[in-house]
DNA sequence: TAGATTGTTAATCGATTAACAATC
DNA sequence: TAGATTGTTAATCGATTAACAATC
């Protein structure tokens, strides 16, 4: 039988493992990630098959510091006097990001943007499956885009049950979007990726990914007219 | 005639000003300053006149603190015990970001994501006047998406010179898009906005904004993977 | 072994928050 | 005037960078 001491040790590690696991992330790393995916695909693109981080910190223009420290978050995943193995620390971004896990999309809002997303390779190159489409559109519906069938908006309950969707892409106008995300939360999903440009408020642990395109086109402007006002001067 | 303490006082006071000017305002600040905007319209839409940094914060999920300094970075835009007037600190957010400016963008690549753009609302909003799309398919050349006219992409030159383009919008396969950078060089626009995925590399002070929407897909798809991994456990 | 490069700690830098005097 | 709320300074917090010991 255990003594008092095993069983304190037996916690002890436990704990620590929880703790290495769960020991959060920094918001301003997880942001980077995608990135590193990127790069990385790059570089096996490339057929490189050894990486340093100094090499990837040129290449990224970032500080190799940077990079150290961002993986290390998650692991030592390099070796000293070596680097990084590209297919390996591709494999671990991978998995960390949930590539592979085989996350199940639908869109709804069969419209330009809906469209224009479910004919791109994004999803393709993240494993992500777009599997179904909806719209309130009665023309539309029963119609496919590629392979992708689109549903009427009304089925969705059922549909999102049926194909074990994770992720809801919305992409219908944003007057609807609320009253359908609340419907969402009766399904099983994981996570609302939100196009409407409407702040979503829900009673729900379902993640929610806002996208504003127009922030970056503003973004855009903003340096554009600064250069206008102070560089110009001395520029031209 | 000027004493040296006048021309001093001159110089004294050009350079604070300038200063007060250029003085770099903080890349974090300038990422949220669309927001402002966004919700300053919504406040707008909603008829307030007036609002206090608290309920601003309330709304928008930040400090008032962070509201105030960010603010402040460009003006004094608001009143002791009153707050800030909704209409004129929109009017100077606007300001700040360009919008206003008229700038004229063009869209080079017609394809799924170059009309979906277009046919969006985004650029209406923000002052931006898209008045041409570009594309290699003599299919599409001639044709126009709403009003706007679909040219070859061979007279990107004297397109952009004869209409007064001050941002070019990549959406073409990303294979071409460093070629097409190299020659937006040579025209007189300010910015590119980047949805290529391609990394442009150009010996120019043009700025260039990149969208990778990916990026936001893959955050999501992190978030939920790591929902799976530790909630879970103790949620279900 | 010597050289290279990571993993990790400590130092620096920047961004956020708290607090309060100024002032409407 | 009293109450409210900004503008602004100082304190805290977090993120980045530098440095170097560990180690392949």
């Amino acid at each position: 039988m255990k003594n008092e001491k095993d069983i304190f040790d037996d916690i002890e590690i436990d704990v620590s493992a929880i703790d290495a696991e769960k020991h959060a992330v920094s918001p301003a790393v997880i942001k980077r990630l995608p990135r590193y995916f990127r790069y990385l695909r790059e570089l096996i693109r490339m057929g490189k098959t050894r990486v340093s981080s100094a090499e990837l910190s040129k290449m990224m223009n970032v500080t190799a510091s940077q990079i150290r420290q961002d993986l290390n978050c998650f692991g030592g995943f390099g070796q000293q006097g070596y680097g990084y193995n590209v297919n390996y620390l591709y494999t671990k971004i991978c998995e960390i990001l949930g590539v592979g896990c085989g996350f199940r999309a639908a869109v709804i809002g069969a419209g330009n943007l809906g469209s224009a997303l479910v004919k791109s390779p994004m999803f393709e190159k993240r494993g992500v499956d777009v599997v179904a489409m909806f719209d309130v559109d009665e023309s539309l519906v029963g119609k496919r885009l590629g392979h992708i069938r689109i549903f009427n908006v009304s089925d969705i309950e059922r549909i999102f049950e049926d194909y074990a969707i994770d992720i809801a892409i919305l992409t219908m106008p944003k007057e609807f979007a609320q009253e359908t995300a609340e419907r969402l939360t009766r399904t099983n999903i994981g996570g609302i990726w939100n196009f409407t440009g409407k702040e979503l408020k829900l009673e729900s642990d379902i993640v929610i990914e806002n996208v504003h395109i127009g922030d970056s086109l503003m973004t855009l402007c903003y340096e554009i007219a600064r250069k206008k006002d102070n560089g110009d001067s001395s520029a031209k």
